[in-house]
RNA sequence: AAUGCAGGUUGUUCUAUCGCCUGAAUAGCAAUAUUUGGGAGGAAAGUCCGGGCAACAUAGGGUGAUCCGCCGCAUGAAAAUGCGGGCAUAUUUCCUGAAAGGAAAUUUUGACAGAGAGUGCCACAGAAACAAGGUAGCCCCCACAGUAUUGUGGGGGUGAUAGUGAAAAUGUGAGGUAAGAGCUCACAGGUGCAGGCAGUAAUGUCUGUAUCAGGUAAACCUCGGGUGUUGAAAGGCCAAAUAGGUCCUGGUUUUAGAGCGACCCGUUCUAUUCGCCGCAAGGUGAUAACCAGGAUGGGUAGGUCGCACAGAUAAAUGAUAGGAUAUAUCGCGGGGUAACACCCGCGAAGAAACAGAACCCGGCUUACAGACCUGCACCCCAA
């Protein structure tokens, strides 16, 4: 598995964001919060992930780049994992920093492992 | 040399691994893969001006909104910027008996048209902050008391005096007066107008004349000049599905009134048709409604161009590891000192300021660690 991370898994349309805001499920890890909607998929994983900083608490662009940047690292060494342990499964993925100032890399990292074993879990579990 | 202030320049760098956006080429039906280029700033920020670009508007004028506002030259598409000059202001020095004022110097500052159009505001203090002025004071008159140049009360004049204030009605002197007052005069000062002279001009200067009632326009406002309006969410193109519109073809029914079912509509009954052909039955066409099929146009999601050898549309330019430096800091050693400071060497640590393009240019404004340069201020030491 690669550690890429391309266009196609990135979530754009602008609808897909609006239902996956209105009806996704969330998990928690300070400093993130993770919004996740999806079901089960015949023919392979397709897993779509955006990243979301607050522009009320971060004011610089500067500083939401910076958080946005770690995040996206984070998941994109850890996703390769995630993608095994859940099969194949549709699923549109919104990872939201809600802490009040920029934690380090280190923390992001492990706070993303954290999410993505919970959402791995309730996944497995209530799934079927 | 240090510190502070102002202005200007600059705004680390190398390697490896894993990645991101994108142009071109090759392979592939395509997804994609490979190769090879490119990938944040001086402010990318604020969105305050000027322009390009686009759509709409456009006889002329006004209102509104907004920007600009001494003169000359240069650069520029324009805003604007630079240089020089003028005026005012500030500081310092000098002149003058004082006040007012004048002269010189300066890298002081000036949003530098108008406060003789109007409105507003001018804290505190002060009698009064603009056609003002009192139970202060000064002066006059009347009444009462009294020996009174006194006291009390009333009426009037006055703006000289006043421990205010950022600012007090132009200043000084003389006359004048009951006391006073530009009330009058002299000298000085301000402002408007007219003329002469100097200067390209702003302006300066002289003469005459009128006048003498503060400040504030980065308060409204007035005057003069500029701007047509809206901004890339502009605008062009393609366009699924669904539901409408229009047209074509085929089929069915074709008009009016009444009853029934709440209405649409359906159904029943009664009367009954616009042209042509035909004696008639009927046929055919037109019109309208409905159904089916097809075409077409508008238009939504979405896509694409606009859009750039950075170029997204939930927004790329990153992460990790290891070095190299500038500099602040810390430690050790040496010099130096009364002790510090300071200087030299070695080691540690090591980029960390403001900040992230969103259609593109030119300005303005604001933010900014450290380094370097220039100017000014202040202090110390030495000569």
């Amino acid at each position: 598995m690669d550690n890429t991370f391309h266009k196609n898994e990135r979530l754009c349309s602008k609808k897909q964001i609006d239902t996956l805001f209105e009806k996704g499920q969330t998990v928690n890890a300070y400093p993130i919060k993770l919004i996740y909607l999806g079901g089960r998929s015949e023919s392979k994983t397709d897993v779509k992930a955006m990243f979301v900083v607050p522009k009320k608490k971060f004011k610089h662009a500067n500083d939401r780049n910076k958080l946005k940047r770690r995040m996206r690292e984070a998941y994109r060494l850890q996703k390769g994992e995630f993608y095994v342990s859940i099969g194949s499964y549709k699923l549109n993925l919104a990872i939201l920093y809600y802490g009040n100032k920029t934690e380090e890399y280190d923390a992001i990292f492990k706070a993303t492992a954290k999410l993505l074993n919970n959402l791995t879990k309730q996944i497995v579990t209530g799934g079927s």
